[in-house]
DNA sequence: TTGTAGGCGTTATCAG
DNA sequence: CTGATAACGCCTACAA
């Protein structure tokens, strides 16, 4: 940015009034008269007046502005999410900053402290794998800052927080693929500090226990969130002595590599191998068979996430007690899980 | 971000020094004394300073932020190249404000207004289907903003561009389908303002040309760019008088569209009709046959983009000539066009 | 090596 | 209805 940028100084000395006049026309101020609030927005127009945001920010020490720390921007829940949001803020005249932490703890801190440094009115987070603690979370806390966690949350903190019901889409899933006749399911999980994880595991645990079926343990697979993690794990299940038939992943991922594995061993999907995914990542409706998959509710967590925060904002409610909204997930059955017909 | 934000003035006055050493401590000028120097740098830490990023934006006429605006975060590509300009980016400190334009030109022109509001340093964009021309570009380069373009770029514009060689990855990717021994190909392309598919039609005319195969109008296809247009444009082709032997597809999308309805009609990939597609997005080598497509060095675009700017930025080189990087596609060859063996 | 003073562009307060 | 003035937090001549 070079340097001329119009100011509300030179729209008043060209229009021979005080620049507080210009400020007050432009901000739609019912005190000044029309005619005057009219010159000067024809001028602004004319002349290409752009508000410095910086100096308007550091006057009202507000920033209009909401930093959203994720993962990942590339993974669908997490796009839509953005999706979400953008939708509610952009209308209150809100930006977003973007911060992907790339599951690691250490550019989650990085993060937060560039969000800090701005002066952001809200963070919005999701945390990384990578975040066995909440440390950096308490600090930004105890600093006044308004935090709000999604999806990824810390149970623990008093934040306003906005998730899904994951035990619940895990279960109904189990569920499921019980009712297709499949009797020895296997899991493939993520790592036990992780909310989502935990609930999805504890929903498999109980929907296996509703339906008088024995948990074995060596079914149940950590740290299995990928496709290649999915494919070797799948392999492995194969392989070895106690054979499943069905699979229920924590991740879409996964349960691809999962499915490609068994494609490659000649193990046929869904009636050798029923198999399941959590996310509704879009290829899982393309694949041959398509996977079964629960759909998190994505925008929706989004949209009520931002309006959660705009609510909060314009009430002034400082220090009310802290939301926690949880959202119902959508179990969607395709053809990797049908047995019956 | 409730008030109690502790200044430089805190710092100054705790320690008896006056606020200006402190600002010059802070940022390790050599003329304070060493001893100053640790003092306010423990102190800082202690109560937990951090600068207010607003204030010195303001005195010093610089943000330390990038505006990026494309059409879509969930792209392949475009997370790519976000993750490229971060990497490169952050290592200097900057930071980068992310906007999606949906496609949409009216989107577009308020992300602009957005991003000059908040008076970013520099502003990458790779522009929206819906823009087809660009007056709002113009208005911010008449404004002194330091403007980038990269892949879906304005040719006739001052301005630096980095973009992929579109022409050289389909003239490729074409030559390879004759090798093949497909004859017939069809083309799915998108709307013509848009210089990247411009130039890969371009490119697919050019190999026909070269390899003696006549053009056959009715076998190119406009704005056949997702998976439902690659579908129905796949279908009617086969069931035209003309049927293809081969689709080069603008986008993965489409020739993943196309190979379903191959797929659905019994006919089959690559043996009746070879598929190609651009882009390179993680399902094509997925699907079953994996589809050829063609990278496009995205990271490496973003990277290439950044650190144009940073060096611009640093050179001072204001009034330089604009740059045209060109970068190399990479041909993937897959399943879904290999006809011999 | 450190302090003083002024200003970046806005807005809020207080006067008129 | 409008103007003068101060302040938001920081940086940087210029002085000492």
């Amino acid at each position: 940015m070079k340097k001329n940028n119009i100011t509300i100084h030179d729209i008043a000395r060209m229009l021979g009034i005080s620049s507080s006049t210009v400020s007050r026309a432009l901000s739609g101020n019912p005190r000044i008269s029309l005619k005057t609030r009219e010159a000067v927005a024809n001028l602004a127009h004319e002349k290409g007046y752009h508000p410095n945001v910086m100096a308007s920010s550091l006057r009202r020490g507000k920033t209009k502005t909401v930093g959203l720390i994720i993962p990942r921007i590339n993974r669908h829940f997490f796009s839509n999410v953005i999706g979400g949001i953008e939708e509610v803020l952009n209308l209150s005249g809100y930006n977003l900053m973007i911060c992907q932490s790339d599951e690691s703890h250490e550019k989650e801190i990085e993060n937060l402290k560039t969000l800090m440094n701005l002066r952001v009115d809200g963070i919005f987070i999701s945390m990384a794998t990578g975040s066995t603690n909440s440390e950096h979370l308490k600090n930004c806390l105890s600093r006044g800052v308004r935090l709000m966690m999604f999806d990824r949350v810390d149970e623990e903190l008093p934040v306003d927080r906005i998730v899904l019901d994951d035990f619940e889409g895990a279960y109904q899933t189990v569920k499921h693929l019980v009712e297709q006749g499949y009797r020895k399911i296997a899991h493939f999980s993520g790592p036990e500090h992780i909310n989502v994880y935990r609930n999805r595991k504890r929903g498999y645990l109980e929907a296996l226990k509703d339906s008088g079926l024995e948990v074995t343990s060596g079914l149940i697979l950590q740290d299995v969130l990928d496709r290649e993690k999915g494919y070797e794990a799948c392999l492995s299940l194969l392989a070895g002595k106690d054979v499943p038939d069905a699979i229920f992943s924590s991740s879409d991922f996964s349960a691809l590599g999962a499915l490609l594995a068994a494609k490659k061993k000649g193990v046929s999907t869904p009636g050798d191998l029923g198999i399941a995914g959590f996310a509704n990542e879009p290829f899982t409706e393309l694949f041959d068979p398509p996977i079964t998959s629960v759909d998190q509710n994505s925008i929706e967590m989004g949209k009520t996430l931002a309006q959660l925060f705009l609510d909060k904002e314009s009430e002034e409610r400082v220090g009310s007690e802290p939301y926690t909204i949880v959202l119902k997930p959508r179990l969607l059955i395709r053809k990797s899980s049908l047995r019956k017909t």
